[in-house]
Formats: C-alpha cells, sequence, structure tokens
DNA sequence: AAGAATCTATCGGACGGCCAATATATTTAT
DNA sequence: ATAAATATATTGGCCGTCCGATAGATTCTT
C-alpha cells in the first residue's frame, strides 16, 4: 500500500527546502534527475525518492526556473534566468533566517577562525 | 473563509524549519511564545501567525523537546535534555545537507576571509 | 536477442508548516 | 471600571515535501 508512515526527524524536519537545494545545484552546473538525487544524497544522507524528485522538477520547470533539454534515456536541465534571479533572493532570504544558526555551529566557527573561506 | 491562498516565495518555501529553529533559540534563553514569534519575525521577515506557533510548540511540548512553565500570562518554555541532545543532532544534519549552500553565499564568504566568528 | 541497469514519471496517502479568523484570559492604561 | 494591549490557543484548509509502489522507455551487458 502506498503513504506509509513517513520517517520523522525529532523535532524538526526541515522540509520545503527541496526545490531551493535544486535551484542551487543547478547554478553549480546542469544536470539530469538521477545525478540531482544523488548530490541531495550525499548531502542529507538519504536519496530522494523518485515521487519526491520529480514532481520538484516539474513545479520548478513548470514555473519557468529551470529549463529541460532530453539527451537519450535523460532530461538536462539547466537554471533559467528566472531561476538564477530566484535563487539569489533564496539564499538572501536563507543567510538572513539561519545564519546565525550556522556560526553558532563550532565547526562552522572553527573554520571561520582560521579563515578557510 | 480560512485557509486561502497561502504566500509562495517563488520556487523555494523552504517550509519545515519552524521547529528547528524554535529549538535552537530556546537553546540561548527560555522564552514565551510570543517572544519566541518576535524572534523569528526578525530573522524571517514575517512573524508567523498563532496558528503556525503554537501547536508548533505544543508539539514539541507533547514530544518532551521543551518545556512550559505559566507565568502570570504568559508560558515560558525551555529546552529539556531530549531537547538539547536533538538540537545537537539536528544542527549536524543542517550542516552536512545545506553548509555548502551557505558557504557560497558572497557576505559569508567575505565574513570568513575576514576571521570574524 | 535477452536480461539487467538506468532514468523518467505518476499515483495515493501522510505529515509539518502556514495562514486567516476566531475566542478567551490576563495585564496594563485611561 | 472600561478599554486597549498582550498572550495563549484552536479550527479549517491549502501547500510542498516525502515515501513506497508501479510503470514504461532507453541503454548497457552478456
Amino acid at each position: 500500500m502506498a503513504g506509509k508512515s513517513v520517517k520523522k526527524r525529532p523535532g524538526c524536519d526541515m522540509r520545503g527546502m527541496l526545490s531551493f537545494q535544486i535551484l542551487w545545484l543547478l547554478s553549480n552546473r546542469p544536470m539530469y534527475g538521477q545525478e540531482l538525487a544523488r548530490e541531495i544524497e550525499r548531502r542529507r544522507g538519504e536519496k530522494p525518492n523518485p515521487g519526491t524528485i520529480y514532481p520538484a522538477i516539474k513545479e520548478l520547470s513548470e514555473g519557468g526556473l529551470i529549463m529541460g533539454r532530453t539527451e537519450g534515456r535523460s532530461t538536462v536541465y539547466r537554471l533559467t534566468g528566472k531561476g538564477s534571479s530566484t535563487l539569489k533572493a533564496s539564499l538572501a532570504y536563507f543567510e538572513r533566517a539561519y545564519a546565525d544558526i550556522f556560526y553558532s555551529i563550532p565547526s562552522v566557527q572553527r573554520r571561520m577562525k582560521e579563515g578557510r573561506a
């Protein structure tokens, strides 16, 4: 049966960052869906399911933030101009909202003090 | 009527961070609901509605991550031991998942290079 | 050619976040 | 005492995320 118990991160599940993360990844280089899923897995620890990643891609595509180009069996996506400016605004929001949380992390502070950018 | 059009951040709405942010705020000092709402407003730019903040508080409270103590007209919340360890784990996840995004922000890089912790 | 692997894609359901509206209680100001 | 301000709290509904299952198409391997 579909839609069983969703695994719950204790106390905070941090939903809502998927589209943001996809935009950011595509700002580095064009990728196709499975590549995006793998890059997200590297960061989150878990690979998003097809039912998660593809609807997100579709949404971004329909919103004109990314553009897909079919190449063989895969579809390579890249940021549009609109997607790029949206990402810029989102990054500004991200920083304003969560920078102090980041700077409170010990390993981040260490890296700061050493001036490693 | 209730539940009209939810304001949409274009392309990424970053839901799911509320409980995390509440835990982090309470790790700095105990606060009551409206104080939490104001601190979140300072960071996000918009104040979470009662229908957003109170259910989140309730959930964290029922999960044993925070503890409330009624004082006059307000209820002051503080982290529990469980909440503290949960926050620690969440911070680790947060860093792993989004650190590279954070470090890609120009103003953050500037601050890093100057070694300002 | 046949099978395995890879990629794209959709469906149904669950869940947290989020809002506007509404209600009540307590404290403060006039 | 009355009004205003402050704080807590719930209701009803929408949205994006997320999962597991399922399916079809293309490419690679044997």
